[in-house]
DNA sequence: TCAGATTAGTGAACACCGTTAACGCAAGGA
DNA sequence: TCCTTGCGTTAACGGTGTTCACTAATCTGA
């Protein structure tokens, strides 16, 4: 295959995904179809299968963007404050994270909701630093870390160890609460945007930030 | 209607839900099918039409249920602790609560996870105590209300208020207790049934063990 | 007991869906 | 120039939710 058409073709796989991801975003995850995103492009469903083997795989290559955009705006803002500042770094992160979530619901549900079929293989392939959600997470270890060498972390017990796995780096005290503030974040985040929170409070915000608040007293300092 | 041929016909309605939830279990929520359920009742799909009129209505019938099922599970394991210490009465149900989300991976997905179409519904009607997820929601808030009657809870400041909604009786520093705690819990319980641990620990259970430490060591003794 | 109304269930149909197969067409390289 | 490769087509299979017209059974009330 020449350079030029390859170019091409990846250029229609790229079309291919925004498609899906606009009727992600219109309809919901289960309005992604085929045969819909054929019909927008002007083509017929089949043609897709030239493309990618699968619905499953395209969903696949679609989370990898997701993670992605979620994690480069989250070091957007991150990169506006002083890079000395990890305190501050970790805070603005944490508050676009769950404004990015709110304001995708529909590409939230896809990559922190339950596994979709296609979706659950992908958790699965997530072993080596180059995998999009391991991304995401390192730019929130990454700042943990500093605050730690800095003795400003209340790190407690090393209860999980991170050697087996990706973050091969980080010492296992650090690794562990960094996963329990994580599971915390997620639990309030996904929480209000999956409408779990509706029956009690009118809007979540102030809870998070109580949340957040609670994190950032609990720094040494 | 006739009382012979009404309760002949709950008890249809019944059969319904238990094979819509059979092929939950079996094939995920994208198994459930107005066509498959039919024909594991033995009969076509449009008779189903006589007792829900859509699929979503049926899905939103299962959703109590399911809650109700898991608020029993949890009220069982509740009952097996004297009534007076409300600290090991938390402890049971929180751990309950998080086997049976791993052991009813699908439900889970059903009744925690983004709202599905039909389940969206769901949530929007939780305004009243006999809502099943409010009723949920109140067997953890009782024993908590309890601690705090002995001084136990170590509040912080009231920063979202029951009063407009189904708890109005509770204290507004509880209630913001509670919801911090809850979406702590639901946080760490749903990272790991929807496989978003997985990249990071083999075994969650430690992660969770230390969040449920982390609570007792909390409480005011 | 018998006519009428209500109910449960059926089959056909419509409009979707993912996916596969066989085929045509146009461009690229030898 | 030939011919291989890739892109796109149409047709088809089996699946889905849902509606409509119709039948058969059952229940109701006089």
């Amino acid at each position: 295959m020449s350079d030029r058409s390859q170019r091409r073709r990846d250029l229609t796989r790229q079309e291919i995904k925004q498609t899906a991801r606009n009727q992600l975003v219109t309809g919901g995850p289960n309005a992604i179809s085929l045969r819909a995103i054929a019909r927008d492009m002007g083509i017929t469903a089949p043609a897709l299968y030239r493309y990618y083997p699968a619905l499953d795989s395209l969903i696949l290559e679609l989370c990898t963007d997701l993670y992605t955009d979620l994690r480069v705006a989250c070091e957007v803002v991150r990169d506006q404050v002083a890079p000395e500042d990890h305190e501050g770094r970790l805070l603005v992160m944490v508050r676009e994270f769950r404004r990015w979530v709110l304001s995708h619901p529909a590409e939230s549900t896809v990559i922190f909701g339950p596994p979709l079929p296609g979706v659950d293989q992908f958790h699965q392939q997530c072993q080596d630093l180059s995998h999009a959600g391991v991304q995401f997470g390192q730019i929130f270890i990454d700042p943990m870390l500093a605050l730690y060498h800095q003795g400003r972390l209340p790190v407690g017990k090393a209860i999980v160890d991170a050697h087996d796995h990706a973050h091969g780096d980080v010492p296992p005290e650090v690794y562990t609460y960094f996963l329990l503030k994580w599971t915390q974040f997620y639990g309030i985040i996904m929480a209000e945007a999956f409408g779990h929170l509706s029956w009690a409070v009118a809007d979540a915000e102030p809870l998070f930030e109580a949340e957040v608040t609670a994190f950032t007293e609990s720094l040494i300092r």
